[in-house]
DNA sequence: GCCAACGTTGGC
DNA sequence: GCCAACGTTGGC
């Protein structure tokens, strides 16, 4: 059996909802309340052990700041079935739930976070998803070499520090 | 806070 | 199946 080859994903939060900090004090999250069919979809795709960029969005400025890890493949997102939550969906029934969600573990915070600006600029980064305009996936598949260099370009700004 | 760029909903 | 109206995302 040939081993699955990982897979790079990028994944937004609002720092103010859920922030790199919090994931690394936390260690793992359930990556709740992702309401949006391509995004979920995505997250069905994932295996345990992809990476993902943890992108910061809705903030000054917005950007990548640090990479987590699958910890556990897609399963129905419980808060769709929560009255008292804002993700409660009551069109989704428990005998065929309609959101999955994944846990993600924090893997690492960049020294620097990489501003959307940096990735636009980085001629390298050509094509990444969330540097596209009016890209609004908030689950995205990244390119092994898109992957690779945002985590080079990481490592350099802590070399500059 | 504005608004462009979406995605979703529902009438027809 | 079309599309207008509405809601949301997210950069700026």
């Amino acid at each position: 059996m040939p081993k699955r080859v990982t897979k790079y994903w990028l994944m937004k939060s609002e720092p103010g909802t859920y922030s790199i900090d919090d994931l690394e004090r936390d260690r793992t999250e359930p990556w709740d309340g992702v309401r949006n069919y391509q995004a979920r979809n995505f997250m069905r795709e994932m295996a345990e052990g992809d990476l993902a960029i943890f992108y910061h969005s809705s903030t000054n400025p917005p950007g990548a700041v640090g990479v987590c890890r699958v910890s556990r493949e897609a399963y129905p997102d419980p808060t769709q079935f929560d009255k008292n939550s804002s993700y409660y969906d009551p069109k989704s029934r428990k005998d065929d739930p309609r959101w999955s969600l994944v846990d993600v573990e924090f893997a690492e915070k960049f020294a620097e976070p990489i501003s959307l600006q940096a990735l636009k600029e980085d001629s390298s980064l050509e094509g990444m998803l969330v540097t596209q305009k009016g890209s609004r996936l908030s689950v995205q598949p990244v390119d092994k070499k898109h992957f690779r260099r945002l985590l080079k370009v990481a490592r350099a700004n802590t070399k500059l520090r």
